[in-house]
DNA sequence: CTGTTAGCGCGTTCAC
DNA sequence: GTGAACGCGCTAACAG
């Protein structure tokens, strides 16, 4: 049974194939009830266009794309959720891809807009090490939306806009605030390649640096390459590691709270207590930082701001409303239970003591008390 | 300035488009020279094949679509790298496509059919509520891999594969398993409606009838509809208002893993410990389990095993090797540390001690020591 | 309001 | 081995 095509729907109506065109995308000029009678034998047969067909014709598609990289990321779906909204009630369609990790995402990029008539394109995710000359070929609007790295300063001749946290900047926030509660030997999970871990590397030296103290460089454990870098796993195995080699630390900051989470189960199985023997931080603000048990301290990144932003500045571009634009929005400190004062050092009452009062604020106890580890 | 298309590149190389076309598609048939010299002109000129009009023509595209829906889902994604790996090494092209809450799954995927030629289906998620004759217009094979829902029931003349786990038995595995621990109170979080969380409560249902128990109705709790119903949030919110109405219970079934960590945050928060006070059972499997703290007793859902099956079958069923089949494979009772003994009742030798023991021997302690909350 | 017709960009016959 | 011509299914322009 060959494929039932517009043509057929024609024939069977006894009219021309144009009406029928016409009556699927709701042209003006047809007459309600021919229109009204193709539908009903298109809902009979069955027949679904066929979107390669329309695709190839059609020159106002008006569709917009996002390309996610990393799809585990739980950062992204929420995004993802935000912009669908945003998209739709504008009456565009959305179209969503999912980018390999092996994949570039500018080829994929290039290829979906021959193949969709994309009139804009959203990147989650990713690394940015394009050239200008690839990015040149890419003829609609696009942005770089992302969670992590700042890439203002890489703007050059080619257009686009970019909208991401300060990563050096919040996650030197963590460390002073690490600092603060009186910790000195805080060691670092992150990654020694890519420019997420790179810039909170940077963030954590600097905040030492501002205090003129030194950076604890034994202290600097990088993940495992050969998996999945941001993975509880990773964290979990790293964190034994430093464990294991008996360095010495009051606190550990993980780069990310999926890092962080494995880092805890580590420092629990040890027998030691969150925060009263070891205060663990994260990076991200995912859900499960709040139900974690203890509940995570973490920089929380603005996801809902950010894709709100990111969807309307593409949308602006396309109708000609605004220009491209570098924006850099700000993350939150969020002080939970697996941070506390350092039991060694002392807290500073101009940071530290504000801090550890917050914490007891927060979750009404009277301060950090220990979480035990079960098994 | 225009597209640039086959044309242009033919005119470049000073030959004709279809040898243009020989040298993309691999065609044998083709001057090695030639070939070398147009490819060197495609990749000088950044020419990409327009999709849409080569779906359009093809016939032979070996491809299928993996339909996914609730792309949150965490077991997802395990699942996709799976099918992708395998759809790779068979050299098939894979269209991984996600499809909203609201979306109708099959009409998508008849979408795609036409679209992109598929040779086959696989389907994610979703429920089963489709007629028969909605089934019967997909004209290549489908599966329905569907973690969760045992449909094999619902096979009638449409003829298509179906994998999954037996969640009603499954479940009642756990439920047998806390009985066995000693508890009679077991309260349930599960869905109302919805055929999963019916499975499973069924499963519950039935640990108690095969005992001979009665089943206590009072303790068993729907999530909020106003929401995703398997969020942690949920958990949480649903569990906070059974701690909070006073009922008498030891243990907390939650249908899923990210329910019941939602609900050890609630059972934490009020100050009791897990598993002294209280046990708390999920299910799924999902990564998390291992990590939280204290470590989650699951029904482990076989994912690797479904992704890999399903996607062999499919091949194979499309290759004419096989024939659909409905596949049922089993679950794993992982005992972790969040459940223990009833502290009222007493543990049976026969299922709660060797239970207990295995608890025991999986953390390396004398017992399930109990988890204090630390806020 | 409606039917006819010309491509959209490419793969695939065929002749050569 | 290669090129010319046709048509995939559809939309858009045009003529009626």
């Amino acid at each position: 049974m060959a494929e039932i095509t517009i043509k057929d729907i024609a024939k069977q109506c006894g009219v021309g194939v144009s009406t029928v065109s016409r009556a699927i995308n709701n042209h003006p000029d047809i007459n309600p009830e021919t229109k009204k009678m193709i539908l009903e034998v298109i809902d009979q047969t069955g027949f679904i266009p066929n979107n390669s067909a329309r695709n190839l014709k059609r020159t106002d598609a008006k569709c917009v794309a996002v390309l996610v990289k990393g799809i585990t990321n739980p950062l992204f779906s929420s995004m993802i959720k935000i912009i669908e909204e945003e998209t739709q009630r504008s009456r565009y369609a959305l179209v969503l891809r999912h980018v390999e990790e092996q994949e570039d995402e500018i080829d994929v990029a290039l290829e979906l807009e021959k193949e969709k008539r994309l009139r804009g394109i959203v990147f989650l995710g990713g690394l940015f090490e394009h050239t200008e000359e690839k990015l040149e070929k890419l003829k609609v609007p696009f942005i770089f939306s992302t969670i992590g790295v700042n890439i203002s300063d890489r703007v050059g001749k080619v257009d686009f806009s970019n909208i991401a946290v300060d990563d050096r900047l919040e996650s030197e926030k963590m460390a002073e605030y690490l600092l603060g509660l009186g910790h000195r030997k805080i060691a670092l999970i992150t990654e020694e390649k890519g420019p997420i871990g790179n810039l909170r590397t940077q963030g954590y030296r600097e905040a030492y640096a501002k205090r003129k103290l030194e950076v604890p460089e034994e202290l600097i454990c990088y993940v495992r390459e050969d998996m999945d870098h941001y993975s509880m796993e990773n964290g979990y195995l790293t964190a034994k590691k430093l464990l294991e080699s008996g360095a010495d630390f009051t606190a550990i900051y993980a780069v990310s709270d999926s890092l962080a989470i494995g880092v805890c189960r580590a420092v629990l199985e040890t027998g030691k207590s969150i925060p009263a023997d070891i205060s663990v931080a994260g990076y991200d603000g995912i859900e499960m930082g709040e139900y974690y048990n203890p509940k995570l301290t973490t920089i929380k990144q603005p996801v809902e701001e950010i894709a709100k932003k990111t969807i309307r500045l593409l949308l602006d571009v396309i109708g000609g409303r605004k220009e491209h634009q570098q924006i850099v929005l700000a993350a939150e400190l969020v002080m939970r239970d697996s941070t506390g004062p350092c039991a060694d050092g002392e807290a500073e009452s101009a940071d530290g003591m504000r801090a550890g009062a917050a914490v007891a604020r927060k979750t009404g106890s009277s301060g950090a008390a220990p979480v035990m580890y079960s098994g």
